[in-house]
DNA sequence: CCGTGTGAAACACTTCACAGCT
DNA sequence: AGCTGTGAAGTGTTTCACACGG
């Protein structure tokens, strides 16, 4: 676990170091929310209303944002235009960060298509097979490439951030490659354990154990479902 | 680098039974550690190890596993298959739970066809879309039906798990749907926060969330070359 | 000796309650 | 009056360190 990433000098410097975990995996949530306000025209938003959207407690919501700084007006509510900027120069999203996706299968395709990687500034500036059928092909307007070529599109693109969809058994071999090429955000969807060095950041996405969880929760829920053979 | 963020995202969840939520959310990996060892025949393995693959404190994997009764033995490790049964019935991987997709888009498509799902005990049993044109379409081995089908589909197949594919916009009228028919734990991939009755557990994958975090790890990272105003 | 199992300490996160600004 | 901002209390999770059994 890496926390002293921002280790200033104890001076009167504001201290962004010390956005929690927690709160930062619920900041795209917020945006999201405040987006879709936004969209319809709200100016103003409570916490307790936005929170209830969000589907969160208003107190932490508050918290939440107290700790960006203080966006709020007190007796009003949050401007909802200045605080969907705020949490979008926050995470990043003023900036339209080039992703490079690995593995154009279902799941790789599905990717490629999705809009709400374009939408929240996300461009897709590369697309990477191993199948030669599949190389040549254009998906969501990007030309997919061989494995070959993988390192030098990372390179060119300079793409921070690669999406792992292939099988499993590929997966270390191709964030190997993206490390190697530059890449230091890495998304994975391929049910591995990565191993990468200090510095370079993953995040794992599994359905299957989305699914076992729920199921955990189901099976917990109704001891003896009908049909079951222990 | 490594992400110890567990997610609490957005939502319903609430923690029940003894097992941590926390803990919950491993036992999927620590499984799939395991099926790849006993499939290449090891037959023990120390907490050390185990933890060390699984990317995991051996403190934790220890105190996890202990949590859930004790089954290793003192001076030698724990027994591969015998944990690995263990860890599968605790998250109810012992029975095929049938599972529905709704909506059949990139997504849903790749959904239907990942292999991790049989793999893991869950059993495709429908598909729903509210396309005339892709009705009808078999993907998967499975015939897609329409929308008006939806309950019946649930109802019949006893799918106590649901997994929402569609449009952000289509999302919560779905899940009325699926909750009406029965459905008790849902899995929503749109990017939309469902309001459910209590009882329903639903977890929600965002893939737009993921790349924010990693992008706001990345801007943090390096000084940006532009667009920032302190 | 080993490595597991586990209280207890340390840490992180959430919730509460109210002070303070508009 | 209304709502944010925040110390402090409460809750949950991780890590430590060592006792215990093979």
């Amino acid at each position: 676990m890496d926390q002293r990433v921002d280790d200033r000098g104890p001076g009167a410097r504001r201290a962004r170091g010390g956005v929690p975990d927690a709160t930062i995996a619920r900041l795209p949530l917020y945006h999201r929310v405040l987006a879709g306000l936004a969209e319809r025209g709200v100016a103003t938003v409570s916490s307790d209303a936005l929170a209830g959207t969000a589907g969160v407690g208003p107190a932490q919501l508050r918290k939440d944002l107290s700790l960006l700084g203080s966006y709020g007006t007190r007796g009003v509510g949050y401007d909802v235009d200045h605080l969907l900027a705020q949490i979008g120069h926050e995470l990043g999203l003023t900036h339209r960060w080039p992703v490079i996706v690995v593995g154009v299968g279902n799941l790789g395709r599905a990717l490629a298509n999705y809009g709400g990687l374009a939408s929240r500034g996300f461009r897709l500036v590369g697309l990477i097979d191993s199948d030669p059928q599949r190389v040549g092909e254009v998906v969501a307007g990007v030309r997919v490439r061989p494995v070959a070529d993988l390192g030098r599109v990372v390179a060119e693109a300079q793409a921070p951030i690669g999406i792992i969809a292939t099988p499993a058994t590929a997966a270390q071999q191709v964030c190997d490659v993206l490390v190697a090429a530059g890449c230091r955000s890495i998304l994975n969807f391929a049910p591995a354990v990565l191993s990468v060095p200090a510095g370079v950041d993953t995040r794992d996405v599994d359905l299957a154990s989305d699914l076992s969880i729920l199921a955990f929760h189901e099976q917990r829920r109704s001891p003896t479902p009908e049909g079951v053979h222990a």
